[in-house]
DNA sequence: TTCAGTGCAAAGGATTTGCAACACC
DNA sequence: GGTGTTGCAAATCCTTTGCACTGAA
């Protein structure tokens, strides 16, 4: 919350009440959400004053202050984020049949990153890393199907 | 283009003219491309018959045919490709500041990500995979902006 | 001859934006 | 007390879809 100070200082910008809740409830949300489902978890928390302009407003800054990322896993349309301050770092497979996600961690894979980003003179900020295919269950399930045709 | 043809076979549709025309144009484009980039290339071709709904139809059996590769990278909100077909395996660094894009090849990023997916059980499809970061002259550049304050 | 493909225009859906009222600093 | 913020609704913009017509197998 204090980085959020921060980059809104940096900005010169304003804290206000609706910032304030939205980067709590923000940081409080468990696995990936949307700018909707952020609303949702305001609302259900009784909190009326936080429209979707505002929480879409207010994304960039948590991003920007690295509370949230961005994530390229959405279902549908719209644009998914995960909480990222204080979490271990993580990278994420997803099955492209069930939409299974998980999680895994490679140490390996960061320092290499890293090491690239250095190779080629990038201050690194961002890291999009993802890996899609088919989970061993649909797998299985495909290789059914086929043995039954 | 058999590739293609594969594609379109296995799922009973057929190939007509304007899909030939849109995949042969795709193949021949340079970098990243969106739809209306590859509309305007056909037009600029003199081909008319190339509405931006039947490249919108068109893409997912390009991408499902191997020839072009859905990115990240993207100028604004609209999808961009890439071909892949006979193209070497590449990943990209892109700049937050310049939006400048350099190319990389990591074998051993690659063998990485596979052993990752394998340990994971994954047959392995995809792989999204970007470092987002400050370019070497954009550092220089905010460097000096900040000694001259 | 029969489906699938195409053009077109209209619909859809996530995100952004203009503006008047309002709240921080 | 003057800016930046918010709510609201309208506007945008990319992408998808319904439909009548055309074309490939």
């Amino acid at each position: 919350m204090e980085n959020f100070r921060a980059v809104l200082r940096a900005r010169e910008l304003k804290m206000s009440k609706v910032r304030e809740v939205v980067a709590s409830c923000a940081l409080r949300q468990v696995g990936h959400f949307s700018v909707e489902d952020l609303v949702r978890a305001l609302q259900a928390e009784g909190v009326q004053e936080a429209h979707m302009a505002t929480v879409y407003r207010a994304m960039p800054l948590l991003v920007e202050a690295g509370l949230v990322q961005a994530t390229l896993i959405s279902a549908g349309d719209s644009q998914h984020y995960e909480v990222v301050f204080e979490r271990e770092h993580h990278d994420h497979l997803v099955c492209t049949s069930c939409g299974r996600v998980v999680e895994y961690r490679s140490e390996a894979l960061l320092a290499l990153q890293r090491e690239i980003a250095a190779r080629y003179e990038f201050e690194l900020e961002e890291r999009v890393s993802e890996l899609h295919g088919k989970c061993k269950e649909c797998r299985r399930a495909k290789e059914r199907r086929v043995a039954r045709s």
